[in-house]
DNA sequence: GTCAAATTCCAACGATCGTTGAATATTAGT
DNA sequence: ACTAATATTCAACGATCGTTGGAATTTGAC
């Protein structure tokens, strides 16, 4: 039987990912990718224009597919809510099952990408245009149904419960062992049912709590 | 008069933290952190035995003035309770709030550390290990106090609320400006008495939610 | 002022970095 | 089979990397 081999750009394409995810970017040089890749490392500057390129194109790989279902799992909620409004919980589960649903069936496709993305949003330098660029139309879209299920909310509170939501996120993504440590093996950073069971429900309550105007 | 200069060690530590607090461990070179100190090259190795020594001791210089703040505000509630139990957004208050404190107060001499730790936390390679080695006494003590705070509360989702309550709060440290993009100007990523305002009410409610043994 | 210790400067090491040009092999269209 | 485009290999470029040994200087105790 023939074996036939991933086309060399997507290889490359995964093995920068994972050690993108893994070491950073300055952390890994072309040379090891390309080891990892199992081609030379000139191929590098063939398929790619740079360096930094090759990392722009790991990003953009996923994000079209990383948004898409999260925009689907909005609308479908939306359609079911067609004359009442849907609960912030609702909404703030079609921001975030639809991740978990991906690491829960192909954990090893998306892993390294989602730790990817919770280091990029940690990072001052590239945090905060990276971020923008990939993901904000559909995180607007989010905060527009959010908006509207919270019509007493005010806009600071709204954005900053989003940032609290989106630190919490991504650190879930970013898989690095702390709460196993932490718990002693009560909980695994790898647990996505888990993560499932709890997320939503925590961050909702984090939203409706900011959503009351109050004095205090 | 005479000008009195920083020791050379401390302007490397300095120099040190705050590159790589923005470019991350391997972003740096040694060169550039001894250029910023504006000292040889070699004299980074007259005080530090290497440079993961050297990025090991910027993370020891801060970190115990770091918990000791947290544990005394931890102390001071407590004591104010003698009687009762405090709420849990008194304990979440004692964990963040002295940390708002340092920012908000001497901003220029903090806002790297607190960047550092952001990535670090973040990081599959070294979050795991590195958080747990520096602050995990310190946060167990929190969990307990969480733990006496709310009796009905299942381990697991305390361990969890934890660590959303981890992401939540480290990504608020990196200021990425990301939030200032996201909402237009509304929120700024250093504006201290917003995330104080927020954060512990933010991060007590989902506690709550999680402490509340349900079915679904 | 002397002398030893602590600190700084200078020059360089081998290794690895991102990147490139040119030669070679493979594929696809006719 | 011939050709043109696509893909891969090989060797190397200058720059920079982390690190070191040793000479020169500054400091502090007596």
């Amino acid at each position: 039987m023939k074996e036939t081999k991933r086309p060399t750009r997507d290889r490359i394409l995964d093995s920068a990912e994972q050690l993108f995810a893994q070491k950073g970017f300055e952390g890994v040089s072309v040379r090891q990718i390309m080891n990892a890749a199992e081609a030379d490392v000139s191929l590098a500057y063939y398929h790619f224009k740079s360096k930094r390129d090759l990392f722009d194109q790991v990003m953009l790989r996923k994000a079209d597919h990383f948004n898409e279902i999260r925009l689907q799992a909005l609308d479908t909620v939306e359609e079911r809510h067609s004359d009442d409004e849907p609960t912030v919980e609702e909404i703030i589960g079609a921001f975030t099952d639809p991740l978990l649903d991906l690491l829960a069936e192909n954990h090893d496709e998306w892993k390294h990408y989602f730790q990817l993305i919770a280091q990029i949003n940690n990072s001052p330098e590239w945090g905060g245009e990276l971020m923008t660029r990939y993901f904000d139309p559909l995180v607007s879209r989010f905060i527009d149904a959010l908006r509207k299920a919270m019509p007493n909310c005010e806009e600071e509170g709204l954005y900053w419960s989003y940032h609290f939501l989106s630190g919490a996120l991504t650190l879930t993504f970013a898989e690095t062992g702390r709460i196993d440590n932490l718990s002693n093996g009560i909980c695994r950073s790898t647990d996505i049912s888990a993560q499932r069971k709890r997320m939503p429900r925590f961050l909702a309550a984090g939203f409706l709590a900011l959503s009351q105007r109050n004095s205090s």
